[in-house]
RNA sequence: GCCCUGGUAGUAUAGCUCGGUCCAGUAUAAGCGGCUGUCGCCCGCUCGACCCGGGUUCAAAUCCCGGCCAGGGCGCCA
Protein backbone atom coordinates (compact mmCIF):
# COMPACT_ATOMS: atom_id res chain seq x y z
CA UNK A 1 0.00 0.00 0.00
CA UNK A 2 1.18 3.51 -0.86
CA UNK A 3 2.57 5.67 1.98
CA UNK A 4 0.69 9.32 0.70
CA UNK A 5 3.62 11.00 2.77
CA UNK A 6 6.65 9.48 1.65
CA UNK A 7 6.74 9.95 -1.60
CA UNK A 8 6.04 14.16 -1.61
CA UNK A 9 6.43 15.14 1.99
CA UNK A 10 9.94 16.91 3.02
CA UNK A 11 10.99 15.86 6.95
CA UNK A 12 11.72 18.40 9.21
CA UNK A 13 15.11 18.80 10.60
CA UNK A 14 14.92 18.62 14.30
CA UNK A 15 17.37 22.31 13.88
CA UNK A 16 17.47 23.56 17.66
CA UNK A 17 14.21 21.89 18.99
CA UNK A 18 15.04 20.62 22.39
CA UNK A 19 11.96 19.16 24.72
CA UNK A 20 11.26 21.22 27.70
CA UNK A 21 8.71 18.57 28.95
CA UNK A 22 8.16 14.60 28.98
CA UNK A 23 3.62 13.33 28.49
CA UNK A 24 3.91 12.46 32.22
CA UNK A 25 4.83 16.29 33.33
CA UNK A 26 2.37 17.99 31.64
CA UNK A 27 -0.71 18.53 33.71
CA UNK A 28 -2.90 21.23 34.27
CA UNK A 29 -0.75 23.26 36.55
CA UNK A 30 1.09 24.43 33.17
CA UNK A 31 -2.02 26.52 31.94
CA UNK A 32 -0.88 28.61 29.53
CA UNK A 33 2.80 27.81 29.40
CA UNK A 34 4.42 27.50 25.94
CA UNK A 35 6.38 23.76 26.19
CA UNK A 36 8.16 21.67 23.40
CA UNK A 37 7.51 17.57 23.35
CA UNK A 38 9.04 14.93 21.38
CA UNK A 39 7.77 12.07 20.82
CA UNK A 40 5.63 9.46 18.23
CA UNK A 41 2.25 9.08 17.32
CA UNK A 42 -0.02 7.03 18.72
CA UNK A 43 -3.36 7.20 17.85
CA UNK A 44 -5.45 10.13 15.48
CA UNK A 45 -9.08 10.82 15.87
CA UNK A 46 -10.13 13.49 13.43
CA UNK A 47 -13.86 14.94 14.46
CA UNK A 48 -13.72 17.23 11.28
CA UNK A 49 -12.93 20.74 12.39
CA UNK A 50 -11.07 19.28 15.31
CA UNK A 51 -8.33 16.98 15.26
CA UNK A 52 -6.89 14.89 18.74
CA UNK A 53 -3.71 13.84 18.28
CA UNK A 54 -2.24 11.15 21.10
CA UNK A 55 1.81 11.50 21.27
CA UNK A 56 3.71 9.49 22.84
CA UNK A 57 7.00 8.95 24.52
CA UNK A 58 8.85 6.94 27.16
CA UNK A 59 6.60 8.71 29.88
CA UNK A 60 3.62 8.24 28.47
CA UNK A 61 0.88 9.73 26.43
CA UNK A 62 -0.23 13.40 25.80
CA UNK A 63 -3.06 14.56 24.28
CA UNK A 64 -2.40 17.60 21.44
CA UNK A 65 -5.52 19.29 20.19
CA UNK A 66 -6.04 21.00 16.49
CA UNK A 67 -8.82 23.02 15.82
CA UNK A 68 -8.69 23.74 12.49
CA UNK A 69 -9.80 27.42 12.09
CA UNK A 70 -7.75 28.43 15.70
CA UNK A 71 -4.37 26.98 14.70
CA UNK A 72 -1.70 28.59 12.26
CA UNK A 73 -2.39 27.16 9.22
CA UNK A 74 1.23 25.09 8.13
CA UNK A 75 0.29 23.23 12.04
CA UNK A 76 -3.04 22.29 10.49
CA UNK A 77 -1.57 21.28 6.92
CA UNK A 78 0.95 18.63 8.70
CA UNK A 79 -1.29 17.62 10.81
CA UNK A 80 -3.26 16.18 8.23
CA UNK A 81 -0.22 14.15 6.43
CA UNK A 82 0.65 12.63 10.10
CA UNK A 83 -0.06 8.79 10.34
CA UNK A 84 0.59 6.57 13.10
CA UNK A 85 4.02 6.81 14.78
CA UNK A 86 5.67 9.14 12.89
CA UNK A 87 8.06 10.83 15.18
CA UNK A 88 7.41 14.27 15.65
CA UNK A 89 8.11 17.53 17.64
CA UNK A 90 5.71 19.94 19.29
CA UNK A 91 6.28 23.15 20.62
CA UNK A 92 2.87 24.61 21.88
CA UNK A 93 0.92 25.75 24.65
CA UNK A 94 -0.69 24.08 27.52
CA UNK A 95 -4.37 24.34 27.71
CA UNK A 96 -6.27 22.97 31.02
CA UNK A 97 -9.17 20.93 29.85
CA UNK A 98 -11.51 18.99 32.09
CA UNK A 99 -12.18 16.85 29.02
CA UNK A 100 -8.43 16.06 28.30
CA UNK A 101 -7.13 13.03 29.19
CA UNK A 102 -4.70 14.16 32.66
CA UNK A 103 -6.44 17.46 32.56
CA UNK A 104 -4.44 18.94 30.00
CA UNK A 105 -3.63 19.51 26.67
CA UNK A 106 -1.24 20.67 24.17
CA UNK A 107 -2.48 23.41 21.38
CA UNK A 108 0.59 23.79 18.99
CA UNK A 109 2.03 26.30 17.28
CA UNK A 110 4.93 24.61 15.61
CA UNK A 111 5.11 21.45 14.70
CA UNK A 112 8.36 19.26 13.05
CA UNK A 113 7.85 15.57 11.26
CA UNK A 114 11.21 13.76 12.10
CA UNK A 115 10.49 10.35 10.49
CA UNK A 116 7.53 9.19 8.78
CA UNK A 117 6.05 4.63 9.34
CA UNK A 118 5.28 2.52 6.68
CA UNK A 119 2.07 1.95 7.06
CA UNK A 120 0.01 -0.11 7.62
CA UNK A 121 1.86 -1.57 10.15
CA UNK A 122 2.58 -4.98 10.87
CA UNK A 123 0.67 -4.73 14.21
CA UNK A 124 -2.22 -2.83 15.61
CA UNK A 125 -0.74 -0.82 17.92
CA UNK A 126 -3.34 0.13 19.68
CA UNK A 127 -3.47 -3.53 20.70
CA UNK A 128 -7.45 -3.50 19.71
CA UNK A 129 -6.05 -6.34 17.64
CA UNK A 130 -4.14 -9.24 19.35
CA UNK A 131 -0.74 -10.55 17.50
CA UNK A 132 0.54 -13.92 17.75
CA UNK A 133 3.72 -13.66 20.20
CA UNK A 134 6.00 -14.79 17.05
CA UNK A 135 4.42 -12.12 14.74
CA UNK A 136 4.94 -9.47 17.40
CA UNK A 137 8.86 -10.48 17.73
CA UNK A 138 9.60 -10.34 14.18
CA UNK A 139 8.30 -6.59 14.94
CA UNK A 140 9.99 -6.36 18.42
CA UNK A 141 10.83 -2.86 18.41
CA UNK A 142 7.17 -1.46 17.27
CA UNK A 143 5.77 -4.58 19.96
CA UNK A 144 7.86 -2.54 22.26
CA UNK A 145 6.37 0.45 21.65
CA UNK A 146 3.10 -0.75 23.87
CA UNK A 147 2.92 0.61 27.26
CA UNK A 148 2.41 -2.71 28.75
CA UNK A 149 5.49 -4.57 26.61
CA UNK A 150 7.59 -1.34 28.54
CA UNK A 151 6.32 -1.82 31.49
CA UNK A 152 7.51 -5.13 31.79
CA UNK A 153 11.11 -3.76 31.13
CA UNK A 154 10.73 -1.39 33.58
CA UNK A 155 9.88 -3.43 36.55
CA UNK A 156 13.28 -5.60 35.07
CA UNK A 157 14.99 -2.25 35.41
CA UNK A 158 13.89 -1.69 38.57
CA UNK A 159 14.54 -5.25 40.03
CA UNK A 160 18.08 -4.95 38.95
CA UNK A 161 18.41 -1.76 40.82
CA UNK A 162 17.27 -3.91 43.45
CA UNK A 163 19.43 -6.22 43.42
CA UNK A 164 22.70 -4.76 42.26
CA UNK A 165 22.47 -1.93 45.79
CA UNK A 166 20.81 -4.79 48.21
CA UNK A 167 23.95 -6.99 47.50
CA UNK A 168 26.44 -4.18 47.46
CA UNK A 169 25.15 -3.14 50.58
CA UNK A 170 26.10 -6.91 52.05
CA UNK A 171 29.77 -5.82 50.57
CA UNK A 172 29.16 -8.07 47.48
CA UNK A 173 30.93 -6.95 44.47
CA UNK A 174 29.92 -7.09 41.47
CA UNK A 175 32.29 -9.01 38.85
CA UNK A 176 32.41 -10.10 34.95
CA UNK A 177 33.48 -13.54 34.24
CA UNK A 178 34.64 -14.77 30.35
CA UNK A 179 32.05 -15.47 27.92
CA UNK A 180 34.44 -17.25 26.00
CA UNK A 181 35.46 -20.52 27.30
CA UNK A 182 37.94 -23.22 26.31
CA UNK A 183 36.59 -26.42 27.73
CA UNK A 184 32.89 -28.44 26.44
CA UNK A 185 33.17 -30.90 29.59
CA UNK A 186 32.31 -28.59 32.39
CA UNK A 187 28.76 -30.84 32.29
CA UNK A 188 25.84 -32.15 30.43
CA UNK A 189 24.38 -28.89 29.48
CA UNK A 190 25.63 -28.67 25.29
CA UNK A 191 27.48 -25.55 24.17
CA UNK A 192 27.62 -23.24 21.36
CA UNK A 193 30.97 -23.92 19.51
CA UNK A 194 32.33 -20.99 18.38
CA UNK A 195 35.85 -20.26 16.53
CA UNK A 196 38.39 -18.57 18.65
CA UNK A 197 41.20 -17.76 16.08
CA UNK A 198 42.23 -20.95 15.03
CA UNK A 199 41.23 -22.91 18.06
CA UNK A 200 37.68 -24.11 18.88
CA UNK A 201 36.20 -22.66 22.22
CA UNK A 202 32.36 -22.56 23.52
CA UNK A 203 29.72 -19.75 24.96
CA UNK A 204 29.75 -19.83 28.83
CA UNK A 205 26.79 -21.84 30.44
CA UNK A 206 27.64 -20.45 33.49
CA UNK A 207 29.90 -17.99 35.21
CA UNK A 208 30.40 -21.69 37.92
CA UNK A 209 33.97 -22.36 38.04
CA UNK A 210 35.28 -18.43 37.80
CA UNK A 211 32.85 -17.10 40.86
CA UNK A 212 34.26 -20.03 42.67
CA UNK A 213 37.54 -18.74 42.08
CA UNK A 214 37.09 -15.29 42.47
CA UNK A 215 35.75 -16.19 46.69
CA UNK A 216 39.73 -16.97 47.00
CA UNK A 217 40.13 -13.11 46.34
CA UNK A 218 37.05 -11.37 46.88
CA UNK A 219 34.97 -13.66 49.47
CA UNK A 220 31.54 -12.48 47.91
CA UNK A 221 30.87 -11.58 44.13
CA UNK A 222 27.93 -11.26 42.12
CA UNK A 223 27.45 -11.55 38.34
CA UNK A 224 24.87 -10.08 36.50
CA UNK A 225 25.12 -11.59 32.64
CA UNK A 226 24.09 -13.76 29.99
CA UNK A 227 25.05 -17.04 29.48
CA UNK A 228 24.00 -19.60 26.81
CA UNK A 229 22.99 -23.32 26.42
CA UNK A 230 22.25 -25.21 23.14
CA UNK A 231 19.31 -27.31 24.46
CA UNK A 232 16.46 -27.90 22.35
CA UNK A 233 14.27 -26.97 24.92
CA UNK A 234 10.95 -25.82 23.37
CA UNK A 235 8.88 -24.65 26.76
CA UNK A 236 7.61 -20.84 27.42
CA UNK A 237 10.17 -20.74 30.20
CA UNK A 238 13.58 -21.88 28.39
CA UNK A 239 16.20 -19.85 26.21
CA UNK A 240 18.96 -20.50 24.41
CA UNK A 241 20.69 -16.92 25.77
CA UNK A 242 19.42 -16.06 29.17
CA UNK A 243 20.49 -13.56 31.78
CA UNK A 244 21.36 -15.24 35.31
CA UNK A 245 22.13 -13.44 38.68
CA UNK A 246 24.69 -15.66 40.32
CA UNK A 247 26.08 -15.20 43.65
CA UNK A 248 29.01 -16.82 45.27
CA UNK A 249 30.21 -16.50 49.15
CA UNK A 250 33.37 -17.66 50.90
CA UNK A 251 33.02 -19.37 54.44
CA UNK A 252 29.19 -20.03 53.84
CA UNK A 253 27.02 -23.35 54.21
CA UNK A 254 24.00 -23.42 52.09
CA UNK A 255 21.36 -22.35 54.41
CA UNK A 256 23.54 -18.98 54.95
CA UNK A 257 23.48 -18.30 51.09
CA UNK A 258 19.65 -19.37 51.15
CA UNK A 259 19.19 -16.39 53.36
CA UNK A 260 21.00 -14.32 51.04
CA UNK A 261 18.57 -15.48 48.32
CA UNK A 262 15.54 -15.28 50.31
CA UNK A 263 15.93 -11.66 51.75
CA UNK A 264 16.95 -10.71 48.37
CA UNK A 265 14.05 -11.91 46.96
CA UNK A 266 11.47 -10.12 49.71
CA UNK A 267 13.90 -6.94 48.87
CA UNK A 268 13.32 -6.88 44.79
CA UNK A 269 9.37 -7.50 45.31
CA UNK A 270 8.54 -4.79 48.21
CA UNK A 271 11.51 -2.30 46.24
CA UNK A 272 9.13 -3.25 42.77
CA UNK A 273 5.62 -3.49 44.68
CA UNK A 274 6.65 0.52 45.76
CA UNK A 275 8.42 1.75 42.61
CA UNK A 276 6.20 0.13 39.86
CA UNK A 277 2.93 1.13 41.29
CA UNK A 278 2.08 2.26 37.19
CA UNK A 279 3.70 -0.44 35.86
CA UNK A 280 2.25 -3.15 37.64
CA UNK A 281 -1.31 -1.62 37.17
CA UNK A 282 -0.81 -1.38 33.16
CA UNK A 283 0.37 -5.14 33.14
CA UNK A 284 -2.82 -6.21 35.76
CA UNK A 285 -0.71 -7.44 38.26
CA UNK A 286 -0.21 -7.90 41.96
CA UNK A 287 3.13 -8.20 43.49
CA UNK A 288 2.69 -10.11 46.98
CA UNK A 289 5.76 -9.61 49.09
CA UNK A 290 6.63 -12.68 50.61
CA UNK A 291 7.66 -13.04 53.97
CA UNK A 292 11.02 -14.51 55.26
CA UNK A 293 11.95 -17.16 55.72
CA UNK A 294 10.78 -19.14 52.91
CA UNK A 295 9.22 -22.88 53.08
CA UNK A 296 11.62 -25.38 53.14
CA UNK A 297 10.83 -29.05 51.65
CA UNK A 298 13.25 -32.14 51.88
CA UNK A 299 14.06 -33.95 48.84
CA UNK A 300 12.52 -36.97 50.94
CA UNK A 301 9.37 -34.57 52.06
CA UNK A 302 8.90 -33.86 48.40
CA UNK A 303 8.55 -37.36 47.76
CA UNK A 304 6.78 -38.21 50.47
CA UNK A 305 4.27 -35.52 49.08
CA UNK A 306 3.97 -36.58 45.28
CA UNK A 307 3.36 -40.05 46.60
CA UNK A 308 0.45 -39.18 48.56
CA UNK A 309 -0.68 -37.67 45.12
CA UNK A 310 -0.25 -40.37 43.05
CA UNK A 311 3.08 -39.93 41.69
CA UNK A 312 5.47 -42.29 42.57
CA UNK A 313 9.48 -41.65 41.91
CA UNK A 314 12.24 -44.00 42.97
CA UNK A 315 14.78 -42.04 45.74
CA UNK A 316 17.64 -40.46 43.80
CA UNK A 317 15.19 -39.52 40.40
CA UNK A 318 15.09 -35.98 39.13
CA UNK A 319 11.60 -34.50 39.57
CA UNK A 320 10.09 -34.55 36.04
CA UNK A 321 7.91 -31.40 35.05
CA UNK A 322 4.60 -33.31 35.67
CA UNK A 323 5.35 -33.53 39.12
CA UNK A 324 6.62 -30.05 39.77
CA UNK A 325 3.11 -28.82 38.09
CA UNK A 326 1.76 -31.06 41.31
CA UNK A 327 3.94 -29.55 43.85
CA UNK A 328 3.22 -26.16 42.54
CA UNK A 329 -0.30 -26.45 43.44
CA UNK A 330 0.23 -27.77 47.20
CA UNK A 331 3.06 -25.26 47.55
CA UNK A 332 1.85 -22.20 45.52
CA UNK A 333 4.68 -19.53 46.29
CA UNK A 334 8.06 -19.25 46.81
CA UNK A 335 9.68 -22.91 48.56
CA UNK A 336 12.96 -24.25 48.70
CA UNK A 337 14.15 -28.11 47.75
CA UNK A 338 16.82 -29.27 50.08
CA UNK A 339 18.90 -32.02 50.47
CA UNK A 340 18.98 -33.21 47.43
CA UNK A 341 20.51 -36.79 46.50
CA UNK A 342 24.06 -36.03 45.88
CA UNK A 343 24.02 -38.04 42.75
CA UNK A 344 21.40 -35.86 41.48
CA UNK A 345 23.03 -33.06 41.23
CA UNK A 346 26.47 -31.45 39.88
CA UNK A 347 29.78 -32.21 41.23
CA UNK A 348 30.90 -29.45 42.50
CA UNK A 349 27.64 -29.81 45.39
CA UNK A 350 29.01 -30.22 48.27
CA UNK A 351 27.71 -33.57 50.14
CA UNK A 352 26.21 -33.44 53.70
CA UNK A 353 29.06 -34.06 56.18
CA UNK A 354 26.75 -36.30 58.12
CA UNK A 355 25.36 -38.72 54.91
CA UNK A 356 27.19 -38.02 51.82
CA UNK A 357 24.22 -39.77 50.15
CA UNK A 358 22.52 -35.99 50.93
CA UNK A 359 24.22 -33.10 49.20
CA UNK A 360 23.71 -29.04 50.43
CA UNK A 361 22.13 -28.37 46.88
CA UNK A 362 18.77 -26.73 47.53
CA UNK A 363 16.08 -25.22 44.54
CA UNK A 364 14.45 -22.14 45.01
CA UNK A 365 10.77 -23.04 43.06
CA UNK A 366 7.84 -20.61 42.17
CA UNK A 367 5.00 -22.63 42.46
CA UNK A 368 6.22 -25.37 39.61
CA UNK A 369 8.63 -23.13 38.36
CA UNK A 370 12.89 -23.65 39.33
CA UNK A 371 13.90 -19.95 40.12
CA UNK A 372 17.34 -20.90 41.22
CA UNK A 373 19.42 -23.07 41.96
CA UNK A 374 22.57 -23.44 44.49
CA UNK A 375 24.71 -25.02 47.22
CA UNK A 376 27.43 -25.51 49.29
CA UNK A 377 30.84 -25.89 46.85
CA UNK A 378 32.82 -28.82 47.36
CA UNK A 379 36.33 -26.80 48.61
CA UNK A 380 38.61 -30.09 49.02
CA UNK A 381 40.58 -30.64 46.04
CA UNK A 382 40.81 -34.53 46.21
CA UNK A 383 36.90 -35.17 46.91
CA UNK A 384 36.48 -32.41 43.98
CA UNK A 385 38.39 -34.94 41.68
CA UNK A 386 36.93 -38.21 43.05
CA UNK A 387 33.06 -36.40 42.38
CA UNK A 388 34.26 -35.40 38.53
CA UNK A 389 35.11 -39.02 37.96
CA UNK A 390 32.10 -40.43 39.71
CA UNK A 391 30.29 -38.10 36.87
CA UNK A 392 32.43 -39.14 34.06
CA UNK A 393 34.22 -35.90 33.44
CA UNK A 394 37.97 -36.07 33.09
CA UNK A 395 40.10 -34.24 35.82
CA UNK A 396 42.71 -33.10 33.10
CA UNK A 397 40.39 -30.64 31.51
CA UNK A 398 39.52 -28.79 34.63
CA UNK A 399 43.10 -28.92 35.85
CA UNK A 400 43.22 -25.25 35.86
CA UNK A 401 39.85 -24.73 37.94
CA UNK A 402 41.56 -27.61 40.16
CA UNK A 403 44.82 -25.70 40.60
CA UNK A 404 43.14 -22.84 42.47
CA UNK A 405 42.03 -25.69 45.09
CA UNK A 406 45.52 -25.89 46.07
CA UNK A 407 45.75 -21.77 47.32
CA UNK A 408 43.27 -22.08 50.37
CA UNK A 409 39.93 -22.32 48.87
CA UNK A 410 37.69 -22.10 51.65
CA UNK A 411 34.44 -23.57 52.69
CA UNK A 412 32.15 -21.48 50.61
CA UNK A 413 28.15 -21.44 48.95
CA UNK A 414 26.14 -19.71 46.05
CA UNK A 415 23.23 -20.06 43.76
CA UNK A 416 22.35 -18.45 40.07
CA UNK A 417 18.70 -17.21 40.00
CA UNK A 418 17.24 -17.17 36.22
CA UNK A 419 16.42 -13.08 35.78
CA UNK A 420 13.63 -13.86 33.53
CA UNK A 421 12.20 -16.15 35.29
CA UNK A 422 12.16 -13.87 38.30
CA UNK A 423 10.76 -11.14 35.82
CA UNK A 424 8.42 -13.78 34.91
CA UNK A 425 7.10 -13.71 38.34
CA UNK A 426 7.30 -10.23 39.25
CA UNK A 427 5.14 -9.35 35.87
CA UNK A 428 2.67 -12.38 36.13
CA UNK A 429 3.76 -13.13 32.57
CA UNK A 430 3.54 -16.66 31.55
CA UNK A 431 5.63 -16.68 28.72
CA UNK A 432 9.91 -15.87 28.98
CA UNK A 433 9.72 -14.70 25.43
CA UNK A 434 7.74 -11.90 26.99
CA UNK A 435 9.92 -10.25 28.99
CA UNK A 436 13.44 -10.72 27.18
CA UNK A 437 13.76 -7.85 24.40
CA UNK A 438 15.02 -9.91 21.82
CA UNK A 439 14.66 -13.64 23.09
CA UNK A 440 16.97 -16.62 21.35
CA UNK A 441 15.70 -19.93 21.01
CA UNK A 442 16.17 -22.81 18.71
CA UNK A 443 14.66 -21.22 15.90
CA UNK A 444 15.01 -17.70 16.64
CA UNK A 445 17.66 -15.87 15.92
CA UNK A 446 16.48 -12.45 14.43
CA UNK A 447 15.67 -9.71 15.02
C1' G B 1 15.17 -35.53 19.95
C1' C B 2 9.77 -37.28 20.74
C1' C B 3 4.50 -36.08 20.89
C1' C B 4 0.13 -32.91 20.09
C1' U B 5 -2.23 -28.81 17.67
C1' G B 6 -2.43 -25.37 13.94
C1' G B 7 -1.26 -22.41 9.06
C1' U B 8 -7.43 -18.03 5.53
C1' A B 9 -5.97 -10.09 3.76
C1' G B 10 -1.03 -5.90 7.43
C1' U B 11 -3.25 -8.08 12.21
C1' A B 12 -6.89 -11.26 14.52
C1' U B 13 -10.54 -14.58 13.25
C1' A B 14 -15.41 -17.31 10.78
C1' G B 15 -15.97 -21.15 7.28
C1' C B 16 -13.32 -27.27 7.35
C1' U B 17 -17.04 -32.00 11.15
C1' C B 18 -20.54 -33.76 6.38
C1' G B 19 -16.58 -31.08 -0.73
C1' G B 20 -20.94 -27.47 -4.32
C1' U B 21 -24.56 -22.14 -0.47
C1' C B 22 -17.46 -19.16 -0.73
C1' C B 23 -15.01 -15.41 -7.56
C1' A B 24 -14.45 -16.81 0.92
C1' G B 25 -17.87 -13.69 5.99
C1' U B 26 -16.49 -10.43 10.31
C1' A B 27 -13.43 -7.07 13.26
C1' U B 28 -9.36 -4.06 13.17
C1' A B 29 -5.52 -1.77 10.29
C1' A B 30 -4.80 0.83 5.54
C1' G B 31 -6.88 4.39 1.33
C1' C B 32 -10.75 8.20 -0.04
C1' G B 33 -14.78 11.32 1.64
C1' G B 34 -17.81 13.52 5.73
C1' C B 35 -18.13 15.25 10.78
C1' U B 36 -15.73 20.84 16.43
C1' G B 37 -14.47 17.57 22.38
C1' U B 38 -12.66 12.67 20.90
C1' C B 39 -10.48 9.36 24.53
C1' G B 40 -11.55 1.36 21.49
C1' C B 41 -14.89 8.48 18.35
C1' C B 42 -18.65 8.00 14.67
C1' C B 43 -20.78 7.49 9.45
C1' G B 44 -20.26 6.14 4.05
C1' C B 45 -17.32 4.04 0.15
C1' U B 46 -12.80 1.27 -1.26
C1' C B 47 -8.48 -2.05 -1.06
C1' G B 48 -6.71 -6.68 0.61
C1' A B 49 -6.29 -13.66 2.05
C1' C B 50 -7.34 -19.85 1.57
C1' C B 51 1.43 -21.79 3.49
C1' C B 52 3.96 -24.74 -0.76
C1' G B 53 3.80 -29.15 -3.94
C1' G B 54 1.22 -33.45 -5.44
C1' G B 55 -3.28 -36.55 -5.36
C1' U B 56 -8.76 -37.90 -5.17
C1' U B 57 -13.16 -35.66 -7.55
C1' C B 58 -17.58 -33.28 -12.38
C1' A B 59 -16.19 -29.93 -8.24
C1' A B 60 -11.23 -28.73 -2.87
C1' A B 61 -10.26 -23.30 1.89
C1' U B 62 -12.79 -28.03 3.14
C1' C B 63 -10.72 -34.92 1.97
C1' C B 64 -5.65 -37.71 1.36
C1' C B 65 -0.05 -37.69 0.96
C1' G B 66 4.66 -35.07 1.27
C1' G B 67 7.24 -30.63 2.56
C1' C B 68 7.91 -26.03 5.03
C1' C B 69 6.60 -22.84 9.03
C1' A B 70 4.50 -21.72 13.83
C1' G B 71 2.55 -22.59 18.78
C1' G B 72 2.34 -25.84 22.96
C1' G B 73 3.79 -30.18 25.92
C1' C B 74 7.58 -33.80 27.28
C1' G B 75 12.65 -34.95 27.60
C1' C B 76 17.12 -32.33 28.13
C1' C B 77 18.67 -28.02 31.08
C1' A B 78 26.58 -29.65 35.38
Amino acid sequence: MLNRACSSMVLDKMGDMRRTHYAADIGPELEGQEVTVFGWVHEIRDLGGLRFLILQDRTGKLQITIHRHKVVKEVVEKAETLQKQYSIGIKGTVKKMGKAPGGAEIVPNEMRIFSVSQQPLPLDITGRTKAEIDVRLDARVLDLRREENQAIFRVQHAALQAIRSYLSEKGVMEVFTPRIIVSATEGGAALFPVAYFNREAFLAQSPQLYKEQLILDFEQVFEIGPFFRAEESHTRRHLSEFISVDLEKAFANAEDVMNVLEELIHHVCKYVKENCKRELELLGHEIVVPEVPFKRLTYAQVLEELEENKIHLNWGEDIPTPAYRILGKLHPYYYFITDWPTKAKAFYIKPKDDNPELSEGFDLMWKWVELSSGGARIHDKELLMKRLSEQGLSTESFKTHLQTFDYGMPPHAGWGLGLARFVMVLTGVKNIREVVLFPRDQVRLTP
